[in-house]
DNA sequence: AACTTATGTTCAAAATAATGAACATAAGTT
DNA sequence: AACTTATGTTCATTATTTTGAACATAAGTT
């Protein structure tokens, strides 16, 4: 086992393997936010090793990207700087300040008529945990789902028109202007009665375990 | 150095360290999730191990937890099953509880001169994690607010009119029809542009200072 | 200046993550 | 059954991270 000295290696690690590539190409340097959060927090590599239980000399390594850190090290860290780890990794990493969709760059999705259709808003989080949704629905439009599984919810707006809403073995008539959360954990349809075609959005939150 | 092998050990990793504590005290276990991605991709370990350029040996331990994967390791994973880092992170953390503040009716906010109007749909989370809105506004109707937070994230889906969006030292215009994400962690403004009414929809996700 | 104190960096050793080859196991073929 | 193939696990070794102690540097005190 050949002994390294983090002075005499060339190849020690980041800062040198990854110099000059950008977020996308290399592992997020953690580094310099490690640096600011405990700088920030006002203490010293001492107090935050003690408070960490992790080594000062490798949080000082750390923070110069000088090695690699272990998932639980990471975590140790964001710990100790009361810091959400995943906050810690992404603040590298540059987010466009706006995400601009333009009209025929909006995901659709509509029924096999063609009456109902849906246009995907936006969605949040690995497994979806939260979706959002506007629709249009001619008179006689129908959206048919199967279950979101158990604890999801269905939050419908509806802002012009009637709308018909099933889940399991009851039914609810909606009304211009009027809101509904319903449970999703079994089949459900919305059916626009029309005349004047129903138009409303819809925000669903997946597996949340809210009662109400 | 003493040799160590994987069966002989009882301190390999999380599985034995770390066996029945929750999210909030340990390192988030991965290999689930992991697992879960690379089968959902039909990968093989050997696949996965081609095109992530992590041995097979290391993944198999590591779906396993029994390994405490290096920052670089885990990152390479997440490349090639096309995951954000930070979502495969936070796969095993609780998902935010969902809390339902009763709204009997629809709580509306409106600017002082009234050509601004929110309606407020929805909100849930202990600290108001989202929140959800539809929004008129006569031409020159004004929204300021201020910032919500490092890592909120403000989505503006416009419906009919159009709207000025002006975030830091940003602005985009939006047309009828699209949608625009931004961040929301320094004060911003919306403005109808008219002549007819904006009218849409708006989703906000604050940053909870959950920690896990 | 010489002595302390506070803070961060480097060193040698120990711990452990990562590798590639060998090994198990199961399913399908001849 | 004996062979092959496909998949995942374990083994021995190597490479790297992590540690604690020693070292460096700067700022303040006597």
């Amino acid at each position: 086992m050949q002994q390294k000295t983090e002075a005499s290696s060339s190849s020690s690690f980041a800062r040198d393997a990854f110099a000059g590539q950008n977020t996308a190409d290399r592992p997020p340097l953690v580094g310099k936010e490690i640096q600011r959060l405990r700088q920030e927090h006002q203490l010293t590599l001492d107090e935050l090793a003690s408070k960490s239980g992790v080594s000062k000399s490798i949080l000082s390594q750390i923070e110069r990207d000088h090695s690699n850190p272990t998932l639980s090290t990471i975590w140790r860290i964001s710990q100790a700087l009361k810091q959400p780890l995943v906050d810690m990794l992404s603040s590298g990493e540059e987010k466009p300040r706006f995400e601009h969709l333009k009209v025929n760059e909006t995901p659709v999705v509509s029924s096999t008529d063609g009456k109902f259709v849906l246009k995907i808003l936006g969605t949040l989080g690995t497994v979806s945990t939260l979706q959002w949704y506007e629709f249009k629905a001619e008179e006689g439009g129908i959206l048919e789902s199967e279950s979101h599984g158990s604890g999801s919810l269905e939050n419908l707006t509806l802002v012009s028109g009637k709308l018909l809403v099933i889940s399991g073995t009851e039914s609810r008539e909606l009304i211009s202007g009027e809101t509904l959360r319903f449970l999703t954990d079994s089949p459900h349809r919305l059916e626009s009665l029309g005349p004047e075609p129903a138009h409303g959005f819809m925000v669903n939150l997946l597996n949340s375990n809210e009662t109400f």
